[in-house]
DNA sequence: ATGAAAGCGCTAACAG
DNA sequence: CTGTTAGCGCTTTCAT
């Protein structure tokens, strides 16, 4: 592959001008312009990333934490992160952790190591004191989940609110016991949730009983299982009759083992996600849940990186949900 | 952030030694190499993968093409291809084409550019010729699907004899009306899993009515949905009751149509799905799938492209599959 | 409007 | 065992 050199001594030029031509500079005479773009076709030339990038200390790499590729709640984020970069002139490094620390150094040094820009991260489990630290010296924005006092900016939901208004739309449809299917506490998230389904429950002088709220360890379908499990086997009286899981997956995981002891959603029991993965939309019944703009929310995580990494000014996003009424309510 | 050359002068050591620290080559006094080390950690330096990729002409990138991050056939795949790479010092691109040749063109530029070091290309959509004329001076292979005649080496399993499998095994279990829900045949995995669809019906005597087959537009839910409403619509003595779809996402659209209907699977109709992605066990009843070894799949993928970039011979590679029953036949 | 040349950060060949 | 130096491919000042 042609190099710069060649084009320049093909077109009878020096190498400064066929950069010039390359990077649209009007410094250049149409005659020359014309010279040099017959060289640059003729050798089928494109330009190095690698030399230009080492010239201005830049990748145009957008480094993505996720923890898991295959949790579809990210697939639309990361659709409007990519549509948004590539516009830009960026690309994006899609880094899955799986909440393991060692791989999150990996990808934390590749940014240290100048092979990205900056970082987009949502990754929950991420080591916040690292996080941080790294934000005082490189770009850095979190999407969906975020850090309180980390002082890093973030777009986000109000997530107490969507819950609230999820558990509401319960209570509304005549549900007075009402469980909670939620995800460790240690991450902001489950913890704003639970807010939400409490303030919501109270607000309607309804009693929680405490086997009403059950934390799950991971976020996969059979910890939704295993959690209604549990609460199917509470006796007659306890027995929740509507249940509000802080994720699809764990709705999903929940409707299985409602089917799977001969019981009927929403007859029996009501069931609300959150996400609105696509896969809710596709079980029998089909999911109510609490829409996240996703795809906006990628699109406004990776314009406010670009920014940060051109040295402007960012501010948080907390953007809107929806809740999306369907069948199992 | 610090470079070689300020760690060389804290070090009072050449550059060139700072490099060989790095590198672990062996020709450095341990008294020296201590110094230089002490140096590195009171600079908490990192070197720039940016200029060791120019000096070498490489990237260390590998890019990954697939039509679309949202199919979880995908993702097995990339994790068996992410930890191959990463444990042999490469990280991935992930580049999703929307089976768009503009995004496609896009991603091709990348290698052009020396962005990248390799393609490991699972785009049935992708342009053949383009790909074909860019494998001639690019390390490419393809992973899943591939083309035929490309003489770019694959890693893949045996279509038709999975698909054989499939309806052999519905045969086996007495059924004798089976339809084949198919993706477009302008895919070579859809005109093999046909020749298998075929051939099992035939090798036990079964007729097919052409009403029987039905090729969708896409790979969605919604076209499996389409697809099974075609299928329950016709008339009574044609009416299939067994279905074999060429993706777990066409069985599971076919199930919810099934299930709308008021029919029972596998009771009234029994259902076989391919690729045994993680929804297909989420399901109620669950789906019996083929099962591709996809991490092993995606982990071979990367050795091959890796030791292509090295210089090395590689051999294409077709990998054995599984049918797994389970509760939808 | 164009060219010469410095330099981004690193590695490797060569010399000592 | 270590240092010197050329150069990877590009952009960008500074002259002209």
């Amino acid at each position: 592959m042609a190099n710069i050199q060649e084009v320049a001594k093909k077109a009878g030029v020096s190498v400064a001008t066929v950069s010039r031509v390359f990077n649209n500079s009007n410094t250049v005479a149409k005659k020359t312009r014309l010279k040099v773009e017959q060289a640059i076709n003729e050798l089928n030339y494109e330009p190095s990333v690698l030399g230009r990038n080492l010239r201005n200390s830049e990748s145009r790499l957008l480094l993505v934490l996720i923890p898991s590729i295959s949790n579809p709640f990210y697939t639309e984020i990361i659709n409007g992160i990519e549509d948004t970069a590539i516009n830009l002139g960026y690309n994006i490094l899609l880094c899955e952790t799986d909440s393991n620390p060692h791989r999150e150094s990996i990808y934390f040094n590749l940014i240290r190591n100048r092979l990205a820009d900056g970082i987009i991260s949502m990754d929950p489990s991420v080591n916040k004191i690292k996080l941080v630290e790294l934000a005082s010296q490189y770009p850095i924005v979190q999407c969906s989940e975020f850090d309180e006092d980390a002082n890093i900016s973030y777009v986000t939901i109000n997530n107490e609110l969507a819950a609230y208004h999820a558990v509401k739309h319960l209570i509304k449809i005549g549900q007075k016991k009402i469980a909670l299917i939620n995800y460790d506490e240690k991450y902001l998230f489950a913890r704003e949730r639970r807010r939400g389904y409490v303030k919501a429950m109270k607000e309607f002088d309804l009693t929680i009983d405490p086997d009403w709220v059950y934390n799950t360890e991971d976020l996969d379908f059979e910890d939704g299982k295993r959690a209604m499990r549990v609460l199917l086997d509470l006796p007659e009286s306890k027995r929740p009759t509507a249940v509000f899981a802080v994720s699809d997956i764990l709705a999903i995981g929940a409707l299985k083992e409602i089917n799977i002891s001969g019981l009927q959603v929403p007859r029996d029991v009501a069931l609300v996600g959150f996400d609105k993965i696509a896969f809710s939309n596709m079980t029998h019944p089909t999911l109510t849940t609490v829409s996240q703009p996703m795809y906006k929310m990628g699109c406004l995580s990776a314009n406010m990186i670009i920014n940060k990494i051109k040295g402007k000014q960012v501010e948080s996003i907390i953007l809107d949900h929806e809740l999306v009424i369907r069948e199992s309510t």
